[in-house]
DNA sequence: CTTATGATGTACT
DNA sequence: GTACATCATAAGG
């Protein structure tokens, strides 16, 4: 029997357990009969008001409104105009948290992740928020969408957590750079 | 391996 | 008008 996805119970916990326990879980897309699944390696933790990086961070807009919506739902954004970012909502209702997917390891499904990044060396298909989703083609379209139904076109499942999670400074903003919210294997 | 830089769309002030 | 939760490429070591 398949491993169910991961509940609300999961999402709802503090954005920062989320991110850590995320790692080693397993990300799964599938479409028609091509599938692909990674393992996650690589995530990090955007909150509210305490989180000067987030988007969330002066209150609800119409671009960041997912994150304040019911966990376990998909916020997708645009990111420099080009590439897409994947994210979990995470904490209560209203309370606004997501965990941003910045990298992952193949698991199956090479061929489709090459088809969809074609002429890129298999080490550098998923390392990055924006070569994570154009590998497994998960764009804008997703946003909202909920990961909890056990829908097979995009799915978490539980994996097991390593030994040792590091935890260091977010990549790739100006602000919050004290805040050790990046969790990598 | 490292650092530097242009591309690119849009949310927000 | 400004600032991006980034990436591919080029050049240097």
């Amino acid at each position: 029997m398949m491993s169910p996805a991961l509940g609300p119970d999961f999402y709802e916990q503090h954005t920062l357990d989320v991110a850590e326990q995320l790692i080693g879980c397993y990300l799964i897309r599938t479409v028609d009969t091509k599938q692909i699944v990674v393992q996650i390696n690589e995530t990090e933790a955007y909150r509210g008001a305490d989180d000067p990086a987030s988007h969330a961070h002066r209150g609800v807009t119409p671009r960041n409104e997912p994150m304040f919506n019911r966990a376990g739902r998909i916020y997708m954004y645009l990111s420099y105009g080009m590439h897409h970012c994947m994210n979990i909502v995470t904490e209560p209702e209203g309370q606004p948290g997501a965990v941003l997917l910045r990298g992952a390891a193949p698991i199956e499904g090479i061929e489709w992740i090459r088809q969809n990044r074609p002429g890129v060396a298999d080490r550098l298909q998923l390392n990055g928020p924006g070569k994570l989703t154009k590998a497994l083609n998960i764009d804008l379209s997703f946003n909202r969408y909920n990961l909890c139904t056990g829908s097979p076109s995009i799915m978490i499942i539980p994996g097991h957590l390593p030994s040792e999670t590091k935890r260091t400074e977010r990549i790739g903003i100006s602000k919050g750079r004290s805040l050790l919210w990046r969790f990598t294997k």
